[in-house]
DNA sequence: CAATTGGTTCAAGAACTATTGAACATTATG
DNA sequence: CATAATGTTCAATAGTTCTTGAACCAATTG
């Protein structure tokens, strides 16, 4: 069996994208801390590596919440070299589903200091 | 051991009410059904009891869900008689979460075509 | 080319979730 | 009071999800 590592992995149409999955996918800690962490991430590259969660879990662990994170059409991975730089799918989440994922961003920043692992993320102030 | 039934079950306060959980209790088909059914009724009386949703599962099944959207702050449950009537706590969450469950409920009614359980509810036009 | 860096894959286990049916509780009704 | 209607509780089960570590792959660096 050949196990190849170095393509771009496959990511869910615009079309594809499932609410329920979606949801599914927000409601873990972990990958809430991800999401956060890349929206906070959009005014700079709005790109961030895998070794930039290293606080949030283990190497193998981390790789399997990024795949939850792709396959359900949140964020996008770009290969680049030795990193995966992964950016969130802002424009196609926003054009099925308007307002949620701001909604669900906005509501993590105001629980930052509640919500496990956001603790140590920088907090946006939120008027 | 004794088993009571007749009193009013136990909701979370406002600030008691967690981001994680509330995401996770609507990444479920059948509950994002109950809220989306729920939502619709509010221009009416915005309650409906347990019978109404016989259509999703069986009814140890939906009383199983139904705790599971009560525990984590989603909608609230007045005993009357042999009823329970249920509503959304839409000021609470709309205090703790601004604007989620109104992004989460339109994404449903954008949807509902997709949505298993959802098709059965008659559609809301969301310009 | 050897070593390092950055990340993935796989297998295994613990923990949790959804579903079902049978038994039960509570209130309303004839 | 007996019965029906409405919904809950409990136990069992099948399936899913998260987490971990060891082995691995690919690209970069010395």
């Amino acid at each position: 069996m050949i196990r190849v590592m170095s393509r771009t992995p496959r990511h869910p149409t615009r079309e594809q994208i499932e609410l329920p999955l979606v949801l599914d996918c927000l409601s873990d800690p972990i990958r809430l801390a991800i999401v956060y962490q890349l929206a906070q991430q959009e005014p700079v590259s709005g790109e961030l590596c895998c070794g930039d969660f290293n606080g949030l879990a283990g190497k193998s662990n981390l790789t399997y919440h990024f795949a939850k994170l792709r396959e359900c059409g949140l964020m996008l991975t770009r290969v680049a070299g030795t990193n995966r730089f992964m950016r969130l799918r802002r424009e196609d989440l926003e054009a099925r589903f308007p307002g949620l994922l701001d909604a669900v961003i906005r509501s993590a920043a105001k629980d930052a200091d509640r919500l496990q692992h956001l603790s140590e993320c920088e907090v946006v102030k939120v008027d």
